[in-house]
DNA sequence: GGGCGTGAGCAGA
DNA sequence: TTCCATCTGCTCACGCCC
């Protein structure tokens, strides 16, 4: 992808090492990239994920070399008719074109280290990044200089830049901000799109008119508030769509701005000598693709090269190109979307021992089931990814009859499909959940006798989608829509009982104030290692007993079961580090106390956190102070908005077992997000439009 | 042929 | 010393079934 990569590669062999250390990014004009290149390069080489890279970099080769050979393919005539049929799509995607709207692209310059600056002075003028030895989240513009970037694993960073300051995430922080951020952007458009925690789309048609301002000037204004009310710089770029917008932002970055007039003849200008790879959706491969198969840089020769386009590309992606040739994006404000899959992953040091990967599915079943329960979301396709000691990825889906959320039924049908891969050794298990029950369905039904199920259940039914539908495996009614399959499943499968999740817990509660590194989920933990076989295999044998006695609905079995959800859904407040276990003991979780009305802050046992359960020892005065500072913000905020709070719902749901029949809160409306410990999913915000127009 | 399920992969933050 | 994440949306290809 380099230009330079051909006479010199023999002697210079990072030059062909294809990775995005080295692309362009905001702060990175002056680094010298062939020494990065190289330090790259020389860090990975030999590695089992050097190995898989350059496998992935020959399959994309094979790909361009039939993409090539189809090219040569055509004759003169065929490309002739695919000329025409490009030239009449530009025709239609040009009518389509709409100059009427104003939108501004703001993205808040290297958020997370600005706001770990913010909160350390000390850190000012020094190279710094935020993330782990695995992995940055985000660099700052020092360390920007010596080609240290986001996605670059920390101990490259380190070689890099050896003076490199490391700092763990922190999402609490990052929220906090991110939501003044928001308050400002609200002014300026009530229905503003959040891309990210740092990024938003705002329509400024309207604002514009009733201030009498140009919208460079509505720029300026934004981003002067923004400093003001949170002291981070952020970069704007305003154009006719969301496309544009977003390219322009990146332009005078950091603490800048660039304005595109919404002029027909300034847009094609602009794109015309643009590289594909500014354009949001055209990424490393696609960016590959494009280049060595049909020679196209830049956007301009997105419309010289139609015909191929059209020739060799599914209708759907030639018009994308066509369209970015154009500068064509979205200007309207896309309706609320809900989101289509939740899912948890973990990676930890390759393994190939069976009873811990299982260990470490049942903990991604059971975080899972959390994440749900909070969303009140119920599901029918599991997908296990997997990924190899190798690098190698799989996925493996199961669509049910009915919908799950609880953390048995995940487990049971995940443990299905990991047994089919095994033996296999394995450095990453994750779990995603799609296919969501639009309807509210309840947890456990086939949807296809939903409506007869709610008939019958009329006034009753309705609360059991949200946070107690994992209970419902104890309601007997619900055994007459488990089929054969799942009986199966459920008397050979891996199943979790009270002890295991209470061996979980302790796990993560271990770890707690840890960073978000592999030793959250390596083996060498101390609860694993204090976990003997012969107690994970009598845990598995009682698992297996616990399920089957749960397919026979006993009571006994039943109040286990709300036992177990109860304890562990009291645990669903993630710490700062993205922890996802609080969880001490199931019985100490029944008392729980409100915040007081006034907003004040207090600690269970001096530790906890009454209002959203997180964890903070006493000795972290900071973190506490921080913490405090984060509710007492939200709650101004919530008495502005005169929006209530909705933050501890989950955990009060859970905990209180007379909760479990009171009405359902609405299924997912996120017109306000919910504020969690954990750090919001972008995905709750960001409203993705068709990126093809 | 269209719908659905599955698996792989790309992209972005 | 450390040794390449996580989460989500989306597209495409393929096979199966009605």
């Amino acid at each position: 992808m380099e230009n330079k990569e051909t006479a010199g590669d023999a002697d210079r062999p990072w030059q062909s090492y294809h990775t995005v250390y080295t692309n362009a990014k905001a702060g990175m004009e002056g680094v010298d990239k062939e020494r990065v290149q190289r330090i790259v390069y020389e860090m990975s080489k030999g590695s089992k994920y050097f190995e898989n890279e350059e496998r992935k970099e020959a399959t994309i080769r094979e790909k361009i070399e039939n993409m090539r050979a189809r090219c040569a393919q055509l004759t003169a005539t065929d490309l002739s008719q695919y000329q025409k049929v490009a030239d009449k799509r530009i025709l239609e995607l040009e009518s389509t074109r709409d100059l009427s709207r104003i939108w501004l692209h703001v993205d808040m310059d290297a958020f997370y280290a600005a706001v770990e600056t913010l909160s350390n002075p000390l850190l000012k003028g020094k190279p710094m990044a935020v993330g782990s030895m695995s992995m940055l989240s985000t660099a700052n513009y020092e360390a920007r200089k010596y080609g240290v970037r986001a996605a670059m694993p920390g101990f490259i960073a380190r070689r890099l830049c050896p003076e490199l300051i490391l700092v763990p995430t922190n999402f609490d922080k990052y929220n906090y901000y991110s939501d003044l951020t928001r308050k400002v952007f609200h002014r300026y458009d009530p229905n503003f799109l959040a891309a990210s925690l740092d990024e938003a789309y705002l329509d400024i048609t309207e604002v514009c008119k009733e201030r009498g301002l140009t919208s460079e000037e509505i720029a300026k204004d934004l981003r002067t508030s923004i400093f003001e009310e949170t002291g981070l710089t952020c970069s704007a770029g305003v154009a006719a769509n969301r496309l544009l917008a977003k390219v322009c932002s990146d332009i005078n970055k950091p603490n800048g701005q660039f304005i595109l007039p919404n002029d027909r003849r300034a847009i094609v200008t602009f794109i015309s000598s643009l590289p594909i790879r500014k354009i949001g959706g055209i990424g490393k491969v696609t960016e590959h693709i494009l280049k060595d198969a049909l020679g196209i840089n830049t956007c301009e020769e997105m419309l010289q090269k139609g015909g191929h386009l059209c020739a060799l590309f599914s209708q759907s992606s030639a018009d994308f190109f066509l369209s970015v040739g154009l500068g064509l994006g979205s200007t309207d404000t896309p309706q609320v979307r809900f989101r289509k899959s939740i899912s948890n992953e973990r990676t930890f040091a390759a393994t190939t021992d069976e009873r811990l990967i299982f260990q470490k599915l049942a903990d991604l079943a059971e975080m899972l089931s959390m994440d749900m329960e909070k969303e009140g979301l119920t599901g029918r396709t599991l997908t296990l990814k997997l990924k190899t000691a190798s690098f190698e990825v799989r996925t493996r889906a199961v669509t049910l009859q009915k919908y799950i959320c609880s953390s048995s039924d995940i487990l049971q049908q995940a443990s299905r499909l990991l047994k089919a891969e095994l033996p296999v050794s394995l450095r990453l298990i994750g779990l995603r959940i799609s296919q969501f029950n639009e309807d509210g369905a309840t947890a456990g039904l086939d949807p296809t006798q939903i409506s007869i199920t709610r008939f019958i259940t009329s006034g009753d039914a309705t609360r059991k989608s949200t946070g107690d539908c994992c209970s419902l495996n104890t309601d007997s009614n619900n055994h007459g829509f488990m089929d054969d399959t799942e009986i199966d499943t459920c008397i050979d499968g891996y199943g979790t009982d009270s002890e295991t999740h209470h061996q979980v817990s302790n796990q993560r509660i271990d770890n707690k104030f840890s960073n978000m590194d592999d030793s959250n989920c390596t083996s060498t933990n101390d609860a694993e290692k204090s976990e003997e076989p012969e107690n994970l295999l009598r845990n598995a044998s009682a698992d297996q007993a616990n399920i089957s006695t749960a397919i026979g609905s006993t009571s006994d079995s039943s109040d286990a079961l709300i036992r177990r959800v109860s304890s562990t859904a009291c645990s669903s407040s993630r710490n700062l580090e993205g922890n996802p276990n609080n969880n001490v003991d199931g019985e100490n979780q029944v008392e729980v106390r409100s915040p007081d009305n006034n907003g004040q802050i207090w600690w269970i046992d001096n530790y906890k956190c009454t209002i959203c359960g997180a964890e903070v020892p006493a000795s972290f005065v900071d973190e506490r102070q921080e913490h405090i500072d984060f509710h007492i913000a939200e709650k101004l905020q919530e008495e502005e908005s005169g929006i209530r709070s909705r933050t501890h719902m989950p955990r009060q749901r859970t905990a209180d077992k007379n909760l479990l029949s009171s009405p359902r809160k609405p299924k997912r409306q996120k017109s306000t997000p919910e504020k969690e410990v954990k750090h919001i999913p972008i995905d709750l915000f960001f409203m993705k439009t068709n990126q093809k127009f």
